[in-house]
DNA sequence: ATTTTGAACTTGTATATACATGTTACGTTT
DNA sequence: AAACGTAACATGTATATACAAGTTCAAAAT
């Protein structure tokens, strides 16, 4: 079974990008909406939360769904995406070069990080991200080896994420991230044009899958200038 | 009415916090709590999307619902939250320094973010944040008058939101943040305690009500050393 | 002219039912 | 011993109904 209120969502988003519904307009009630697609309210109002939870929408008791104004475009996204399909979206001028790609036994705090045993193995690939010529980010990854249990240079050249959702057939779910501003390392120094930049935008996200398990540790490391993290926030209900 | 699954909800969340479910341990299924709470299934549902949504726990089709390890204090947290409530939050030992407090005609970028008209006045805040004797954060915060007529060196000194929800009875919505990395200004090096930094971080934030008005822009100024962002994110469907 | 009332709309909450689909465990068959 | 099948149970989707509660606007009352 195809899933309705998925179908209508990204119709309802396709619309709201092309400005059938440009920003600040309403959009039909729920009632027009459960005739125009001939389901029920319910269905209708799956698909207007999954709106309003992407920040598509507001949605207004008594009054209707107001459409919302918001450039979701910029570098890098909130979620989870991996940068192939940023560069993708933002149509950058992008590079890939494959540093390092190693299978390790996991040192000690990448293990703790994972929650494996020190003696199990672990991918670990460095990446660095070239933008219209310049070394910009350099990205550090181990996977769990349970999960994934073989990386090619081909692959890491290409999208790995690409890689893990079609051929592995892994389903992604949430990743916890964390955003800190950091000294540079010497690896920093080497790898990326820095330009006498003294910090570096460091993110850290541990990422599971579907089912809640643990596979892959990620540290991304960006020269300050060229960082831009967006977020779309809702007031947590007290 | 009080909402049922709110209730069921906010009962979760302390027994997950209190660890009545410890991390890695399944929840109840939904028919179990439904029978606990007396009350039906779908109500449990939202109160359990609510839960997931938030980050703690992880549905897994057939199986039920793991609960999370996500420490989800850092400073300062996605979302929105007032630094008051953060403070608080975090036990920080913290005082704030009300350095201006202005009602002015808007300049030109302030109207033009806020979308009124140039001639309109706006409240102008500037707010100093000392942690632990050090100065580290700079606060410049604009609120369309309209929403908010009056504001006090009291009210600043104390918290603003708390004001804005408690006393105007106004309910905050949503909020569009962007996050990027500047060299300071003459200002800051001015009024923060910078040690040296040759960088700040920057939170932009335009804050709604829950009718999709938009009432506040905010800057927030961070020492780049005592700043940290910590977000949970959920892959988008495809 | 101003205020009040109420009908007709909107979204929000709660419940019930049905079936689809993924997981697990155990007994049966091979 | 291994493979298979199936029942029992888990969550996911779709629908229907009822009522609560906020918004709007026009008619009626003051």
């Amino acid at each position: 079974m195809q899933k309705k209120y998925l179908t209508i969502y990204e119709d309802l988003v396709k619309q709201i990008q092309s400005n059938v519904w440009p920003p600040s307009s309403m959009l039909p009630s729920e009632n027009e909406l459960t005739s125009h697609y001939h389901t029920s309210r319910e269905t209708i109002r799956k698909a207007l939360n999954l709106l309003s939870q992407n920040g598509y929408i507001q949605k207004v008791r008594g009054k209707g769904s107001v459409v919302l104004d918001i450039h979701k475009f910029s570098f890098p996204v909130s979620g989870i995406e991996s940068y192939t399909e940023l560069a993708e979206k933002l149509q950058l001028e992008t590079r890939t070069i494959v540093h390092t790609l190693d299978y390790l036994e996991a040192d000690n705090d990448i293990a703790k990080i994972l929650r494996i045993d020190p003696s199990d193995s672990v991918w670990t690939v460095e990446r660095i991200r070239e933008i219209s010529g310049e070394k910009i980010i350099l990205d550090k990854d181990y996977f769990n080896e349970m999960y994934v249990p073989l990386l090619s240079e081909e692959i890491c050249g290409q999208s790995i994420y690409e890689h893990i959702e079609n051929n592995l057939g892994l389903v992604i779910g949430f990743a916890q991230k964390e955003i800190v501003v950091e000294e540079p390392t010497e690896e920093d120094r080497e790898l990326l044009d820095l330009e006498g930049f003294s910090n570096v935008v460091v993110i850290r996200s541990q990422v599971y899958l579907d089912d809640a398990s643990l596979f892959q540790f990620t540290e991304s490391r960006h020269r300050p200038d060229k960082f831009r993290f967006v977020d779309f926030a809702r007031r947590v209900k007290k």
